[in-house]
DNA sequence: GAGCCGATATTCT
DNA sequence: GAATATCGGCTCC
């Protein structure tokens, strides 16, 4: 499902691509508008200091979902992309809601921001740390690439980290 | 809309 | 003890 090109290009494809999940059957889908790479030798990564506990799925095999814990209480959703071992991931960080709008402004408790935002985006999704470690092919949560990307792309530098702002791999649709 | 700030978990120094 | 891939509520324009 994952293409094996550089992670930053990989995620330029994510955008527009459709997240879905299925909880506790309800189905909420969106359409991606922003992603962030996280590559190798890059030290804004959580991979960069090796594998631990926390980020043991980033090491896994390519369409894993990493879900990590934010600030203490937000979720946040990758979607591992090197090969095994190489901890490489795209962090999800914001789209535009495609179904199941009613339920993410439920899980949300607004009816606006429901998931303009990394941890919006998992709220109003249910996704959780129970889905970290999961497939985006056959588990809860799934993706489905888009043929072509939906509009124009801007790269800027990543959002909240100190190190590695050099690399322009933050990737917002517009339009 | 921009800017401050508190809440909170996990890891590393 | 500090840092962190944040959010929402509150201010003040």
């Amino acid at each position: 499902m994952i293409p094996d090109i550089p992670v930053d290009e990989i995620a330029r494809r994510l955008l527009g691509a459709r997240l879905r999940t299925e909880i506790e059957g309800t189905p909420t889908e969106v359409a991606l508008t922003e992603v962030e790479a996280y590559g190798p030798e890059d030290p804004a990564s959580h991979a960069f200091r090796g594998e631990r506990n926390a980020n043991r799925s980033m090491f896994k095999k390519p369409g894993t979902l990493y879900v990590y814990r934010s600030y203490g209480m937000h979720w946040c959703a990758n979607v591992v992309t090197g090969p095994v071992g190489t901890g490489e991931a795209v962090l999800l960080r914001a789209g535009t809601p495609v179904t199941g709008e009613a339920a993410m402004r439920r899980r949300r408790g607004r009816d606006d921001h429901l998931c303009d935002g990394p941890g919006k985006l998992c709220q109003a999704l249910g996704i959780t740390g129970d889905l970290d470690g999961t497939s985006l092919e056959t588990g809860p949560a799934r993706l489905t690439l888009a043929g072509d990307i939906p509009g124009k792309v801007i790269a800027t530098s990543r959002i909240g980290i100190t190190k590695g702002t050099d690399r322009l791999w933050r990737f917002v649709l517009v339009q």
